[in-house]
DNA sequence: TTTTTTTGTATATATAATAGATACAAAATG
DNA sequence: CATTTTGTATCTATTATATATACAAAAAAA
């Protein structure tokens, strides 16, 4: 299980929890009836407050990746393949978020290409 | 004057404001002595509240890059070359925070370059 | 000059989001 | 049984963002 927190991010912990738990159950790291770590657990293991992780866990289930079972603990219901309109529409709204942020400084296209292939690999693997 | 605001981005609207208008600074294409908009006017076309584009002038006065000449209007005072080193961490950061994000959906390297190709245009000119 | 408009500024407020501490009850564990 | 571990609920602190509105100085218009 390793989640990566960062504090400089102006993206939430809870979604930062999130969206790398729906990465791993998506792409099957996490599969179908593979418990979790307690909403406690992760909180220690991450230095976060409960309700911080509890809030990632709860929008998890509520999106349908994953049952948390009464006081039975969590785990992982389902690897739901990505809708494939949902996905490009995102990686649509991130870049466009991404772009307009690097106009702070104004890369050229051959700038930003370069430092996407540089960093590719090194974040996926 | 083009500046995009995505009131979806986590990014607050101030900080878009006054990282576009860096941008421009920057490259010179808003160079010294220029005549900026005044507050309101600029509110007004991005449809948002005079004090918000306040509080853009505001910390770009602070860092140099522009005089708020009491009621006279406020205008470019400087075009700091970037500094390379900071530009290029800058962007390096930028990327690493972006490429995390797209793990929630797995894109190729390929699928990526694609869609900056895309957008670049759309979001610099 | 006098009046009107336009400027940046200040204040007070609404709203929302994030995250935390803490207590609770049900289930599992021993 | 008793203890520990679970998810849940509640209440609160803090901060950030953005707004409306009023103000006074300067500029522009009359």
């Amino acid at each position: 299980m390793n989640i990566l927190i960062d504090t400089e991010s102006p993206i939430p912990v809870y979604q930062q929890i999130k969206n790398q738990l729906k990465g791993m159950i998506m792409t099957g790291e996490l599969s179908k009836g593979v418990k979790i770590p307690s909403i406690r657990d992760l909180a220690s293991m991450l230095g976060v407050s409960i309700n911080t992780v509890a809030r990632a866990y709860y929008e998890l289930e509520k999106e349908g990746f994953l049952k948390l079972d009464g006081r039975r603990g969590s785990e992982i219901v389902d690897n739901p393949k990505p809708d494939e309109n949902q996905k490009k529409e995102f990686l649509i709204k991130l870049t466009e978020e991404y772009l307009l942020r690097t106009k702070e400084f104004l890369y050229t296209k051959d700038e930003i290409i370069k430092v996407i292939k540089e960093k590719y690999d090194e974040i996926y693997y």
